[in-house]
RNA sequence: CGGGGCGUAGUUCAGCCCGGUUAGAAUGCCUGCUUUGGGAGCAGGAGGCCGCUGGUUCGAAUCCAGCCGCCCCGACCA
């Protein structure tokens, strides 16, 4: 058996990169920093949109699309949002391109073509959308606005890793308007419990809750929700964010709505958003040496049949069963294929699969022909059983229920079992190499914070919304505090 | 942006130090036969601007210079 991809205890960071790669999510493109999504790949992030765009409208929002370009001026209007950005902006200074006279066949810029005002690629969309809102909220009659875009944006990063940071990224960005302060931030929970709630039942990876510290907070933003979940490696990782934007965007675009007491006032923002990453997360959440391990309500294939045959009538006989069994998985929205290829034997086909994460697999030969069975082997535990063939649709629909489940619960347990509370500053040092979340007490500072950061490269990862108030003193600092909060290192 | 690595067949790589037949292997691909309950075997075959440009030399994948690209490790980030 060849070893493709490196094990987990050996190099974590090589475990992943061989997975996507092999297991035919993703590859290198040509350009620094991007990658090409293969079908496998967007498969999946095809089931996670649908599935995200369906709880999106069904908690009152719409989808549309805003330009991929942005005027740099745009940028320029909310400071802190500028400031958060500008470093990582691709830039485009001209709109046409010419003949090089000196090198046939070759193009260069025509510096005749220089824009008179730069454009940007969008990293986020805040500025371009809240251009337009300006035209579209004059009353509170126009609020809220509860808008959604599914977008690709880029981010010139310096350091890039398949799906967890490319510079070109996938994403849905939410951008909302609302007349209160109360409706905005209630809209900027609403939507972090809704990430949550897919991440959770879909995608089988538990998650805290949390509100970031300033120094971790959105550019612009008043204030950052988040959803952290804890990878294998004891890394912790941002699935998603929420922003409470404030007047913030209403002020520097001047969206201004006369209120019911015909009083002119600023309207109140939010802004969500959840990406590509994800596939890093489900990817480093659950899978193993063996290849991805894919929860069923997210895999684009649930099961897949491997006929065991000698010749080809046997093959028919085989088929024949097969066919039945297919149906009536079909029946039961339970997704299946056949594969009789002839181009491997059945050992291979059973490693493939394995690699790509399907989560059951359907061996059939002339053995269960003749006994009525067949042979169920789960992808999460690698347990094999031989069942009757009547009701194995029954028999697969529990399995995947039960798969999804169990996979969830593995995840949960080792995110328990690595969750730590901890209450001096030798402890944290000790427990921090050890990985996993740190639950400690701190003194509310961005000093303490850096401190802490520079010396352990932890970071604060959020103030869980269910920290109970609790008095003690600052890890680092010993200074008094009211509250724990989590600590990791952090993708 | 610093530090390191790599660029040779579709893929992974050897060859380079020490220049010299027609540039190799494994794997994948094509043809045929035998196989098929955990990554099959045999036989035959196709496949290369040796990253680019220039230099040294009778002769360069190999030596020298420059350039380009990608990956990995650190500082910034969803």
């Amino acid at each position: 058996m060849a070893d493709k991809i490196t094990s987990r205890d050996i190099n974590y960071s090589e475990w992943y990169n061989d997975l996507v790669l092999q297991s035919g999510l993703a590859e290198y493109a040509a350009v620094r920093g991007c990658m090409v999504i293969k079908p496998h790949g967007w498969a999946i992030w095809e089931n996670m949109k649908s599935i995200l765009d369906k709880m999106f409208k069904d908690t009152g929002h719409v989808n549309a699309s805003f330009p991929l370009l942005i005027p740099k001026s745009f940028l320029e209007q909310e400071e802190g949002h500028a400031e958060g950005f500008a470093k990582e902006c691709a830039v485009v200074t001209h709109y046409r391109l010419k003949t090089d006279p000196d090198r046939k066949g070759k193009l260069i810029v025509d510096n005749e073509s220089k824009l008179e005002e730069e454009l940007i690629i969008r990293p986020t969309s805040e500025t371009i959308i809240w251009n337009c809102y300006k035209n579209w909220i004059q009353s509170y009659r126009d609020l809220p606005i509860l808008i959604n875009q599914w977008a690709n944006v880029m981010r010139w990063e310096m350091r890039t890793r398949l799906f967890l940071r490319t510079s070109e990224f996938h994403w849905q960005e939410g951008h909302t308007a609302h007349a209160t302060k109360e409706e905005a931030v209630e809209e900027t929970v609403k939507m972090l419990n809704v990430y949550a709630d897919f991440m959770e039942n879909y995608m089988a990876v538990p998650v805290i809750k949390g509100v970031k510290t300033i120094n971790e907070r959105f550019a612009g933003a008043e204030d950052t929700y988040c959803v952290e979940a804890l990878m294998q490696d004891g890394k912790a990782l941002q699935m998603g964010t929420s922003h409470f934007l404030g007047q913030n965007f209403a002020k520097a675009f001047d969206v201004k709505f006369l209120s019911k007491e015909g009083k002119l006032e600023f309207a109140w923002a939010t802004s969500w958003g959840v990406s590509t990453r994800m596939m890093g997360a489900l990817i480093m959440a659950h899978s193993d040496d063996n290849g991805l391990i894919i929860p069923p309500k997210l895999a684009p294939l649930h099961v897949v049949i491997i006929p065991i045959y000698k010749n080809e009538e046997q093959l028919k006989t085989i088929t024949e069963k097969a066919d039945a069994i297919m149906k009536a998985l079909k029946a039961k929205n339970i997704s299946v294929k056949f594969d009789d290829s002839d181009q491997n034997k059945p050992g291979w086909k059973y490693a493939e699969y394995e690699l790509k994460g399907v989560p059951v697999r359907i061996a059939m030969g002339m053995r269960d022909i003749e006994n009525n069975t067949v042979e169920i082997a789960r992808r999460d535990t690698k347990e094999k059983s031989v069942v009757s063939a009547d009701g194995v649709d029954a028999y697969i629909e529990n399995l995947l229920n039960d798969i999804q489940q169990n996979i969830y619960n593995k995840a949960l347990s080792y995110r328990n079992n690595n969750l730590h509370e901890v209450n001096t500053w030798d402890e944290f040092q000790i427990q921090i190499e050890k990985g996993g979340f740190i639950s400690a007490h701190w003194d509310g500072t961005g000093e303490t914070e850096e401190k802490i950061k520079e010396e352990t490269k932890a970071t604060i990862r959020c103030i869980p919304l269910d920290a109970k108030e609790e008095s003690g003193v600052c890890v680092y600092s010993g200074k008094p505090s009211e509250r724990r909060v989590l600590f990791a290192r952090a993708y």
